[in-house]
RNA sequence: GGAGGUGUGGCCGAGUGGACAAUGGCAGCAGACUGUAAAUCUGCCGGGCUCCGCCCUACGGAGGUUCGAAUCCUCCCGCCUCCA
């Protein structure tokens, strides 16, 4: 194995601890930085991902981001699905308790993981590994006995169990395994640093004190925050419908990232680009200051953010339909298209073409002037159309548009 | 095993026999203002219809009492607390 070259310890700091929220501890990171430097070996860097949720999007990039980091400086990250712990299922406190999956989703699951991750990290520099390897070959004994390396005390440090255990909410016994298998990846591993989100700091601190428990030097533990969503205030997730995913279409990605609110995009940059912080504050004073306007600068990076996913090409092209659309008040490039028979009232054609939901919301809509066709507002209800040649063009509220071509039959 | 409590619309949370498709808040949608930003204001916010009205479905589930039940009774299910 050849001797790596590593950049300069500062500079390397700098980078990795961009944006990071928790640093355990820098001293020892930096002196595991200098070992590698003379030996020329790189860090071994974990990072876990729960592969029941597939569906990728901007926060998780946050962490892959970081990743990809390491990878820039030359060490060794290690992409872990968590096939094994998936199954046991991270104590959130919520009510839900996740679906057990099968070893199958689990697998469909960390391919289309994979086929999502390989847009910000480099594949050919990624480890993947599944804990189910180790985990799964542990057993009753061996579980028990990993039981046996933590106490009931160390668990409750955890704010979540601690505020339930107050709260008389129930903690089931299953949940208390589940730092400890993800503290077991890293002694299995070796790692030198593990990844995550902010709001996994106790699980990735419990497998620091396991790997002391077991003989290895600790862990390094670095955590990023948790991506504020599309609405300004709660974390990015799918289920609160306020993320960008990772596979949705260029103007997807635009449109939404102009939507979020000014005092967001600032965080945005940090965590999304590569930007120089010195850069984006430099932004963020002339923006306050008003010498810039904000517009311009969320469409840069709007406009980096698709091209991350889709290249250059794909960001011009969604910027150019966004300001042809919203700001010259236009028409996209694809409507869709659908063929209806006959004549038909206003409010059920929309029904019926999929831009209401149903008669009623395609009537309230038409109501309250939400409604053009052929780009003049439509306030009648009860409007006939009747068939003709060319589709009729719909516009429901800002975004939604569609044609219909009405056939005598 | 025993005693008690609780279960309401996407979420929180009122409602304890009729005026309840169910107060209020959040979220969402639409309009105005804009930069498809935020904030603000206004309206909407179960479904259907021939729509100032009517019909259907709905207050954990199944039965029952009643002219009438989210509200009372019985059983069941889930969740929580205390005692053991």
């Amino acid at each position: 194995m050849s001797r790596k070259e590593f950049p300069p310890i500062d500079e390397q700091m700098e980078l990795l601890q961009r944006g990071a929220v928790d640093l355990v501890d820098p001293a020892q990171l930096r002196a595991k930085l200098e070992r590698s430097r003379q030996t020329g070996e790189p860090l071994t860097v974990k990072t876990g991902f729960d592969p029941s949720s597939p569906d990728l999007h901007l926060g998780h990039t946050v962490l892959l981001r970081k990743m990809g980091h390491f990878q820039q400086l030359g060490h060794r990250v290690i992409f872990l699905i968590g096939g094994f712990t998936a199954r046991i299922g991270d104590p959130t406190g919520k009510k839900a308790t996740r679906p057990q999956l099968t070893s199958e989703e689990v697998q469909a699951n960390a391919l289309t993981y994979q086929r999502q991750v390989f847009h910000i990290l480099d594949e050919a520099k990624t480890v993947v590994d599944d804990n189910d390897r180790w985990l799964g070959a542990l057993g009753s004994h061996g579980m028990i006995r990993l039981a046996g390396r933590y106490t009931l005390a160390r668990m409750m440090e955890r704010e979540d169990f601690k505020v339930r255990f107050q709260e008389n909410r129930p903690i089931h016994l299953h949940e208390l395994l589940y730092p400890l298998a993800q503290a077991y990846d890293s002694v299995v591993l070796k790692a030198d640093v593990e990844l995550g989100g902010h709001d996994q700091i106790f699980n990735l601190l419990v497998g620091r004190d396991l790997m002391k428990e077991e003989g290895l030097e600790p862990q390094v533990v670095l955590t990023v925050p948790l991506l504020v969503g599309l609405d300004g205030h709660e974390k990015m997730s799918k289920s609160l419908g306020n993320a960008i995913a990772v596979e949705d279409p260029p103007r997807e990605i635009y449109g939404k990232t102009m939507s979020i609110p000014d005092s967001l995009m600032w965080d945005w940059y940090l965590l999304l680009t590569d930007i120089p912080q010195s850069e984006i504050a430099s932004r963020r004073s002339r923006v306050e200051a008003g010498d810039l306007h904000p517009k311009g600068v969320k469409q840069e990076l709007a406009r980096r953010l698709v091209t991350q996913f889709h290249g250059e090409e794909a960001a011009r092209e969604a910027e150019a339909e966004f300001e042809a659309v919203f700001s010259a008040g236009g028409v996209p490039e694809d409507v869709p298209e659908k063929e209806l028979a006959g004549s038909w009232t206003l409010t059920k054609l929309l029904t019926a073409a999929e831009l209401a939901p149903s008669n009623g919301e395609a009537r309230r809509l038409i109501q309250q002037g939400a409604v053009s066709i052929d780009g003049g507002r439509a306030d009648d209800p009860f409007l006939e159309l009747a068939p003709r040649p060319e589709p009729y063009l719909f516009k429901v509220g800002k975004r939604r548009f569609g044609r219909v071509r009405l056939t005598s039959d």
